[in-house]
Formats: structure tokens, C-alpha cells, sequence
DNA sequence: TGTACATCAGTGAACGCGCGTTCACTGATGTAC
DNA sequence: TGTACATCAGTGAACGCGCGTTCACTGATGTAC
């Protein structure tokens, strides 16, 4: 059964991809080995060939999870200049699709108290993301002095993360769209 | 070893209380019955005389904790009249205090990721602690228009919540101080 | 280029452990007379 | 008021289960000659 060295990588890779999603969605410890396995199509003690323990896959499924969110945000900055950008970034941050798909989301929202408790490793690469958005925000804003800017980048990332989480506990569906939109104009407004 | 309804009331009262620290400084789910029982000075077996299960002591700790907040933001606010008082309430919660202190603090920063998977009757707790929240804001606002006050106070909550959450997961402590202090600022200038 | 053997990705069963929950037992409290 | 008995809070061991992890085994692939 041994795997030639490109399928091996591939399915590595894809024991990442589908952990990356699965911890979003059912959160990190929630999520057990085999349900990641069979999700992967594999069966259990096939993972130890991949990786050290559930610990690594965590930390490299973190990772992968915030190099999403970095592109997002990226992305949508791309396509237009200054606060125009960063409302782009809140447009499509703050929607219901967004607040409806845990598995390919921000995984700051998704995992964000269990991330807070979670090992060194793994708050480190969630603190390198969470410099990056803060980075890429910061710079649309950069007609005000730079601290102004970074404050202000800050603020949006906090609001942001902030209302979706509050949008995805709130089980009142209208309460939850609420909290969206006044998050929306609100940055808007400043 | 039967105990008077005075002190079986107490007991019941306990593990509840110290539910509510235990989940909010670990977690709900890493947070074992025989643990909580332990903090509470009794042994596993015990549990089932004041509660039918795990889920019901979520529940109703969820609920202590979710009235914890409303009263920190109630006092807080009750200190000062309009704008003054919202930001009395930001600089209370966004503190190094408030961040080292999971036990004692809000739970919707401590558990947010977490209470958004939990079962129905947790989450509409969670959202009726939500509501009270954003009003206790909005009648500070009040010098604006209704919808506006409430767009303002919406805000303001999402980044509290939000920047509490990203300063514990930072691991950089200059970062997860200057993520509380750039979004105390941004909220006193709107 | 063809053959023989070592490698190792994946299987499937087993492990020790901690979980939520159950249960027989205990003895101090509350109640009925 | 005093006594006899039923109640039930708390104990401690056991349960079935799912977890992360280990391991003997397999057979296709990669390598050495």
C-alpha cells in the first residue's frame, strides 16, 4: 500500500484542508482524529503517518486557516483605495453568508475563545494573522498620521470579529442581522 | 448524610457558581463534571441530585454569567450620564484586568466561539444577555436618534467583545495591550 | 532495462484514559404520631 | 415534647463510550545492482 511521494503530500495536504474546515465549523477539540480521517477518506491510524500528534495538525491547520483570512482580506482591499477598501473588507465580512459558513470563514470569529487557550505555537501563528490584518487595514487608512491609522485599523478588526461572533450566538435571526448591519454603517461612519 | 434545604440549596447554588468561573477560565466543554464537583468540595456521584445533566448546569451557569455582565455594565454606566457613561463601561471592560481574569469576566468574550455551537437553550441566554447589553448602550446614546443609538451601542459592544478576544489570543503582550488601548481610543472618538 | 528487496502509506484492532452518567449504600434530617 | 420511620444529599465504585495514540500487518512503490 505504500503511496508514491506526490500522492503522500497530497494527502497530507489534504488531512490540513479538511481540519482547517472541520475545527471551524465543530471547533478544535470538539473535532476528533477519526472524523478528520474519514473526512479525508482514511482511516484512523493512518494519521501518525502525516503528522506528530493532533497538537501539529492543529498548529498547521491554524495556519492555513489564517493564511484564508489574510487573502480575503487582501482581495477584497485589492479592488479599491483608502477607506473604500477597508469598508470593502467590512462588506464582505460582515454577511450573512459569512455568518452562515463557519467552516470557510474567519477563523478568528470561529475559534476565537478556544485559540485564546490554546497551546504557544498556535497563539502565535493566530497573533502573526491577527498583525496582518491589522497591517493590511492600517495601510488603507494611512491618510490620517500612522498611529490614527493603526488605531483605526484596529477598531474595524475588533468590531468585526466582535459582531460575528455576537451574530452567530445570537439565535434571534432578526437580533443577529441587526448586529451586522449597525456594525457595517457604524464603520462607516468614523 | 441527608443535608437541610437550607444547605442542599446552598450547595446547589455553589456548584453553579463555581460552574460559572470554571467554564469561563477553561471552557465549557474542557471543563469535566467530576472537576467542577471537586471545586465545589464534593465527589462526582453527587452531581445528579441537583442537576439531570451537564447540559442543564450549562445552562443555568451561562445564565449567572450572562447576569454578571449586565450588572459589571450597569454599575459601570450608572456612574455617569450620556457618552460619558458608555465609555466608563469600554474602560472597565477593555483592561489588562478584565484580559488576566477569564473567571470573572465577561462570558461572552471568554466562551464567544463556543456559546455560538451551544444548544438552544444556551444561546437564547446568551442573546437575551446580548439584547440587555446593547440597550444598557443605546439609552447613553440617547441623544442621538433611536436607530442611531442603537447602531452606536451595537458598535461599541462588538469591539469590546471583539478586541477582549483578540488581546487573549495575542501572545505578543505589547501587541494584546496596544489591540485594548487603540480600541478604548477609537470608541471615545465617534 | 530488468529483477530483488527495502521502504513506508494506509489498515484495522487494540491500548489506557477520562468522560458523563448510574447505582447501591450511608446516615443525618424532616415528618407523623 | 419524644420517638420511629421515611427521605434524600452525598459517597465511591462501576458502566459504556469515544478519545488520542500505538502497533503488527499489507502490498505497491522506489531503489540498488
Amino acid at each position: 500500500m505504500k503511496k508514491s511521494k506526490i500522492e503522500t503530500a497530497e494527502t497530507r495536504k489534504r488531512i490540513i484542508v479538511s481540519a482547517a474546515r472541520e475545527f471551524r465549523e465543530r471547533g478544535i477539540e470538539e473535532t476528533s482524529l477519526a472524523e478528520l480521517m474519514a473526512a479525508a477518506g482514511l482511516t484512523d491510524g493512518g494519521f501518525y503517518r502525516h503528522f506528530d500528534s493532533k497538537a501539529q495538525l492543529v498548529q498547521e491547520s491554524v495556519e492555513l486557516a489564517v493564511d484564508e483570512v489574510i487573502a480575503t482580506f487582501e482581495n477584497a482591499a485589492g479592488r479599491s483605495k483608502g477607506r473604500r477598501a477597508v469598508m470593502a473588507v467590512v462588506e464582505e465580512y460582515l454577511t450573512p453568508e459569512h455568518r452562515d459558513n463557519l467552516a470557510t470563514g474567519c477563523i478568528l470569529a470561529a475559534n476565537g475563545s478556544e485559540v485564546a487557550r490554546a497551546d504557544a505555537a498556535v497563539r502565535e501563528r493566530a497573533t502573526a494573522g491577527i498583525a496582518r490584518l491589522i497591517d493590511i487595514l492600517a495601510e488603507r487608512y494611512r491618510q490620517s498620521s500612522d498611529r490614527l491609522a493603526r488605531q483605526e485599523a484596529i477598531g474595524a478588526l475588533s468590531a468585526m470579529v466582535g459582531a460575528l461572533t455576537l451574530a452567530r450566538v445570537a439565535s434571534d435571526a432578526k437580533l443577529s442581522d441587526e448586529i451586522m448591519q449597525a456594525t457595517r454603517r457604524q464603520l462607516g461612519r468614523v
